[in-house]
DNA sequence: GTCTATACACAGATAGAC
DNA sequence: GTCTATCTGTGTATAGAC
């Protein structure tokens, strides 16, 4: 039967995800997801001009969900505090998942590592830099003195914690992450006072 | 000329450190291992029983010099917060050298997330175990309470500040983390009292 | 005009035979 | 140390079907 040009596309971006983020970027071939998607690769090379190519599709794709994902797992009630400490825990849990291997992100900046210009690069950079914005906002609204340098340094945690779980597939590293944020983001450092001590643990 | 066998060894482990750090493990053939350390394919083979063992092996090889490079930067002066700024002060410089592409531990599971007996996987996890031990003997050293979480979590903020140094390209996120790291080890977390004040910032 | 199906070019991979 | 077996990789070409 004849298909939707842009619903092909989607279902060839979505057997990618389940097969690059399994398996790696270089483990895997554009026959492969060819198959897995339904199509032959004409039809791939119909919609992607290279396997980069998709590799940047792909590492898009997830950039929102992933995002949304964190913010539902800090939630909006709390300190800074507070949120990182329940963001960490969420993380905690969802590690333990079967499908569960890091981040995408980071995974393909480690394979592409050497190549400045490549499409898992540029992309993985954006979806950080969104990632840390979102935590920049979070820290500014607290009034924290330095919020940049706390927002860099919560961004450190939240992938160490995910690299340090996905070596040791040992979600105490994620609990251990949680500890560290609420240390940096509720001990004095306010640049305003706080006399309702919202933030005083 | 004939070659001595251990040295022959060396320089292929020597030859694969070279290109699978810097362009990685998927990414780098047999062929140019071999080439680079100026042996045959059979030679190799006569070394190595495939190229996963020689993965195993090139971690391996990595695990003390990254370690020892560790405690250099840290030192042996001052409090473990001032240990820890030092370290992350030395990381920040470290990163900007032409040929650093982040950890090769690190890059090695992000490849072979999903392979759980591979020895890419087991072995970083044992190069990571023993940072994590050399952490915990120097916080334990200095009384702090929950020890063990506070070193998971010094190594949380170093691979963090790795991969987001490497993502970035910006040294920055390694001082970030040596921020964080020194409001974790220097602020009311000490078990016992410290009339001298050596941790108070 | 987008898809399927198959075949093909060509390089490169791991591994081992001679 | 060379040479080759066998497989797999990306990307293209040639068919025709809905």
């Amino acid at each position: 039967m004849p298909r939707d040009g842009l619903l092909t596309r989607k279902q060839i971006v979505a057997a990618a995800d389940e097969l690059f983020y399994s398996q790696g970027l270089h483990a895997v071939s554009v026959d492969a997801i060819a198959d897995k998607a339904g199509v032959t690769k004409k039809t791939f090379y119909n919609h992607f001009k290279s396997k980069d190519d998709l590799i940047g599709s792909y590492l898009e794709a997830r950039d929102r969900p992933t995002i949304d994902r964190f913010k539902e797992w800090a939630g909006n009630e709390g300190s800074v505090a507070d949120r990182m400490v329940r963001f960490f825990s969420k993380l905690a849990s969802a590690s333990q998942g079967p499908r569960w291997n890091g981040c995408g992100f980071m995974r393909a900046t480690a394979e592409f590592a050497n190549m400045q210009g490549h499409p898992a690069i540029t992309t993985a950079r954006v979806h950080k830099a969104r990632c840390e914005q979102w935590l920049l906002n979070m820290v500014t609204e607290e009034g924290h003195a330095d919020a940049e340098t706390i927002a860099r340094a919560l961004m450190v945690l939240i992938d160490g914690a995910v690299s340090q779980v996905l070596i040791h597939r040992d979600a105490k590293y994620a609990t251990s992450a949680g500890f560290a944020a609420r240390s940096l983001v509720s001990k004095g450092q306010l640049a305003s006072d706080t006399p309702d001590g919202k933030n005083q643990s």
